[in-house]
DNA sequence: TCTGGGGTCCTAGGACCC
DNA sequence: TCTGGGGTCCTAGGACCC
């Protein structure tokens, strides 16, 4: 069976949402959404007109008021953005029963085995996705198309703006040929850095090397980049699967060493982690604290329980233990810390009612499930563990 | 210029077991 | 007394993606 995939990307997402919601922006040229320019935010989306001034997503908000002094910096609620995505998926479901949103800006659709349907060109389906996405999410989207998921993805990086690209079976290699090697996927800024040093830049000079020499080169990834090199990259499009990690962090307006007031936060995001689970029905037995230094070193502590949990006081607890045990040595390194984080992992799902479970442990559960009903009735905030509770005394 | 937040996957060493 | 090899689990760190 011919395989064929579209991948449809909307262009400039955030910024476009923002736009629809708040229609006095429409005529405002230089629009970025991100963190607070003043902060230690960065970039999310920039609109065009923004990006002729060199702003790029991922870049320190900062830098790109600096170099876009004009812009307005802008953002709405998650909620919107996934309210839009939504739409979209929708109008994407209507042309394929195999959809899979890779984020909330894109998507892959599967068209494989329709060439008695679409024998020659998916083009003027493409057209049609992009008219109705236009039309029900009043957002432009650039589209890919390609013999596997790879290659439709930089067909459509290929198409931005509002473009349609189509690279047809046995036209991938040469397609592929003229890219720079950090567009393929899995080459980073690390990877493409060491594989310059080396003299490699280029896609094609990949493609010309034979694989032995490649070896000698990079080692075992060889083999892996020669595929992608030559075009070839995921001919199946699987569904999202099941949860791996749940996980909160936080960049703090300026670093500190204070372990009281980290404690206070890290209660905070073990809540929300610990909520979350329950949320999806699932249950951690790792939890990992996070510390990332002024200096940007991270390191991470973890500690597996004997068995999975979903209990605010099971996780904010191990939390608390691993930021205790772990500050000795922050403290000595003197460089503050500026980010904060947990995360949730050796995911299972919840176990069921235990019944020669310690009292003291249904004890817990019963007042999280009351916690619970509290939260959902007047919000996170409303019921909180008494230390995460600031002091009258300050911060 | 000074670097977010939520994820996934991979590697590597050590403990432990058979 | 010295030493196999494989498998699994745990921990720490890192690259990458959107």
């Amino acid at each position: 069976m011919t395989t064929r995939f579209l991948h449809v990307d909307l262009d400039a997402f955030f910024v476009e949402v923002c736009r629809r919601l708040r229609p006095e922006l429409r005529l405002v040229d230089l629009l970025i959404v991100g963190g607070d320019p003043r902060g230690r935010g960065v970039v999310q989306s920039a609109s065009y007109g923004a990006r002729a001034f060199g702003v790029r997503a991922g870049m320190p908000s900062a830098e790109a008021a600096r170099r876009c002094p004009g812009a307005t910096f802008v953002r709405t609620s998650f909620d919107d953005y996934r309210e839009a995505s939504r739409t979209v998926r929708r109008v994407l479901e209507e042309f394929s029963p195999l959809v899979v949103m890779a984020g909330l800006d894109e998507g892959y659709l599967d068209f494989s085995g329709t060439d008695r349907l679409h024998p020659v060109s998916l083009l003027p389906v493409a057209e049609q996705i992009r008219e109705r996405v236009r039309a029900e999410a009043g957002l432009d989207c650039s589209i890919g198309i390609g013999p596997n998921r790879m290659v439709a993805k930089l067909a459509s990086d290929a198409a931005k703006p509002r473009g349609l690209v189509e690279v047809r079976e046995g036209w991938q290699e040469g397609f592929v040929a003229g890219l720079p090697l950090k567009a393929l996927p899995g080459i980073g800024p690390k990877t493409a850095g060491r594989l310059k040093s080396l003299g490699l830049t280029e896609v094609w000079q990949v493609q010309a090397m034979p694989v032995e020499a490649l070896e000698t080169l990079i080692g075992v990834e060889a083999k892996v980049l020669k595929r992608r090199a030559h075009g070839h990259g995921g001919r199946v499009l699987r569904g999202r699967q099941e949860t791996r990690s749940v996980s909160r962090e936080t960049t703090l307006d300026r670093d500190t060493d204070d372990l009281a007031r980290l404690e206070r936060i890290l209660l905070r995001l073990a809540a929300h982690v610990a909520s979350q689970l329950r949320g999806a029905g699932l249950a951690a037995r790792t939890v990992t604290l996070k510390l990332r230094h002024g200096d940007f070193v991270t390191i991470t502590r973890s500690q597996t329980l004997p068995a999975p949990s979903d209990l605010d006081a099971e996780i904010i607890g191990t939390a608390r233990t691993l930021l205790r045990t772990a500050f000795e040595e922050v403290r000595r390194r003197g460089r503050g810390i500026r980010l904060i984080g947990v995360a949730a992992t050796n995911l299972t799902e919840a176990p069921l009612a235990d019944l020669f479970e310690p009292p003291a442990r249904t004890r817990l559960r019963q007042l999280t499930s009351a916690v619970d009903r509290v939260r959902e009735r007047f919000g996170f905030e409303a019921a909180q563990p008494g230390s995460m509770v600031k002091r009258r005394d300050g911060d």
